[in-house]
This record gives C-alpha cells, structure tokens and sequence, in this order.
DNA sequence: GTTTCATTGACAGTATCCTGTCATTGGGAC
DNA sequence: GTCCCAATGACAGGATACTGTCAATGAAAC
C-alpha cells in the first residue's frame, strides 16, 4: 500500500482525483439522462424505457439478462420491461430454454418508436461529436469511461473477489 | 446539419457512439456511487450524505448554491442537508444576506465523519490509480468525463439558450 | 432418481432524485 | 416608495433503482 506518512501529499492528491471522478460522472450520467430523455420524449419513451427497449432490439432477451448486459438489477428491468409490455411498446414470449425466464421482445409499434428517435438522435450525437472536437475525441472519451469502469470492476473484484454488478 | 443521404453511414457511427456513452456514464456512475457508498458506509454515511457534506467542509453555503455546485435540484440537496441536520452532521446558521437561505454547516462531528472515511478513500484511491495504469491516467480520464459534460452543456446551451441545470 | 444449487421472477421496503406548485424573501425597475 | 421579478425554501407527487426475501424453475452433482 501507499499509504506511508512520506506518501501523505499523493493520497491527498490522489483523494480529490477520486472526489472529482465522482463528482464529474453523477454529473455527466445526470446530464446524458437529461438528453436521452428529451430524445425519447417525442417519441412517447422515457430515457429508461429506451434503454431497456434498444437492447432487445437485437433480439430477445430474458429480463435477467437485459440486467446483467445493462449492469444493473434485475427488479429495474423487471419493472421497465412490465411498463413496456402493459404500453405495447413490447412483449413477453415464450423462452423453449426456460418456462418462468420469458423473454422481451420488443413489438412493431416499440420498433417504431425507436427508428422515431433515430434522426433527432442522430442529430444530437453529430452536435455533441462536433462540441467534442471530432468524432475521434468523442470516442476517446468513451474510451476513457470503459477504462474506468473496468479498473473500478477490476478494484472492486480485488477487494471481495465478487463482480461489482448490483443485485448479483 | 450532417444528415444527409450521402452521411447516413457517419450518422449511424456517431449514434452508436452516443449510444454507448449513455450506457457507460451509467454503468459508470453506478459503480462510483457504490464504490462511494462503501466508503462512506463505516462513517455512518450515505454516498450522497457525504457529498454533500463535503462541500460545505470549505465553507458553509446554502441548500440552493450546494445544488448549484453539484448540478442537481435544490430539493434533493434539501432533502439531504435536513437528514444530516437532524442527525448532527451539519447545522443551519443564519445567513446574513438572506433571512430565509440558512447556511449549512457541518459540525465537529461531521467533519469528524468525513475525515474517517479519508483513509478508505486514500487506499482505494491508489487502488483506482493502479488499476488505471498511474495517476496521469486516472487524471487524464477525469478530465475527459468533464470535456464531455462541458460539450453538454454546450449543446444544450445551443438548443435552448438555457443551461442544463436541473431544477434552474 | 434424488438432492443440491444457481437462476429467475415476484413482492415489499427504502433511497435518491426529479417536476410542479406555492408562499416568502430580497433586490432592482419604475 | 411601490411594484415586479428572481431566488429560496416547503410541500406534494412521481420516476428510477437498490436491497432483502421468497417461491418456482432448470441444471448439475451424487
């Protein structure tokens, strides 16, 4: 560990780093929640609504696994996904693998709602690229989020040898 | 504006971009409020108790300019601040430029509070920067966290003349 | 085949944060 | 001095997400 009486002024520094880190992130997730819920809002969906709607997109998925691809608990899902379906924006079939673990299926009107959002997503996606400086910067950013979250998940797993996602 | 027929390919890329962004800001948040939340934990803290905490430790302030340093509503701040009030962490001062807008303070036992968490936070900290490659890489990615909400911001701003700030 | 365990869904409770609305306060416009 | 507006705090309501707990299901161990 670092943490000797001559190392006192880097944990101090290294302290507000982390203060920072997570200042900046409540921040920036509070703001990208904001404008993917003014995207989605035209389109009848909520930021959440969306998020749980995109990633059944690809194909359908069992509410637990939606959570785990999402990093976050399965009663979050659960709770979208019934909101969802009671909307018509999707819909549960049958899983041949598992009879209780249905999956999500998102419906033609939830397709449609989705494709709705793509142009006004688009167009936000190339203004904040081009306030980045370049797609290039955007994606470096990205980068730097996924970075960070593995040496978070890579932290976490060294102290209790446990993933960090919730609910597991 | 870059949606043209001829860019539909770069709109897709920078879609997907955006996509991802949210979803790691997410991600990202999560793990920082849990890892936080950990922290804070053996204090008596919560992780937002603790920020707010935190910031009035320089100085006190009232609910309204804590909301405003955090990008967050006045009441969830409200909501906080009154918690640790009635738990002894901090205290209401008057404020002499304004009779309704009392200060928040914390009290001895709140700084106390927050200074058990330091060494936690100081090793976990170094373990962070560790696993991110050192502490360059760390700050480097903190700073791209808060090139990203400043682009934002800044489209936002664009958009609506207006800043992001919830509850402004 | 039976037992055991992990996965999944369901439900209750709680924490956090947002919006909307209203009265109070303070400062500036007139 | 009066009036209007922005800022602030208080309150109600709703959205999102986590933990804890339980029963049902499927798969693996024996």
């Amino acid at each position: 560990m670092t943490t000797t009486a001559q190392d006192a002024t880097g944990d101090a520094r290294r302290q507000e780093l982390f203060r920072g880190t997570v200042l900046a992130a409540s921040r920036l997730d509070g703001q990208l929640l904001a404008a993917a819920g003014e995207l989605a809002r035209p389109a009848g969906l909520t930021a959440a609504w969306w998020q749980v709607l995109d990633a059944v997109l690809p194909g359908p998925l069992p509410v637990a696994g939606i959570a785990r691809a999402m990093g976050v608990s399965r009663q979050s899902v659960q709770r979208v996904a019934d909101l969802l379906v009671s909307h018509g924006w999707a819909a549960y079939c049958t899983n041949p693998a598992h009879r209780r673990a249905k999956l999500l299926a998102p419906t033609a009107e939830g397709r449609a709602a989705v494709a709705r959002i793509g142009p006004g997503q688009a167009a936000f996606a190339a203004r904040l690229s081009a306030a980045m400086g370049g797609e290039a910067e955007l994606a470096a950013a990205l980068g730097a989020l996924r970075r960070l979250s593995a040496a978070l998940e890579a932290v976490h797993a060294a102290d209790t040898g446990k993933p960090l996602e919730p609910g597991a």
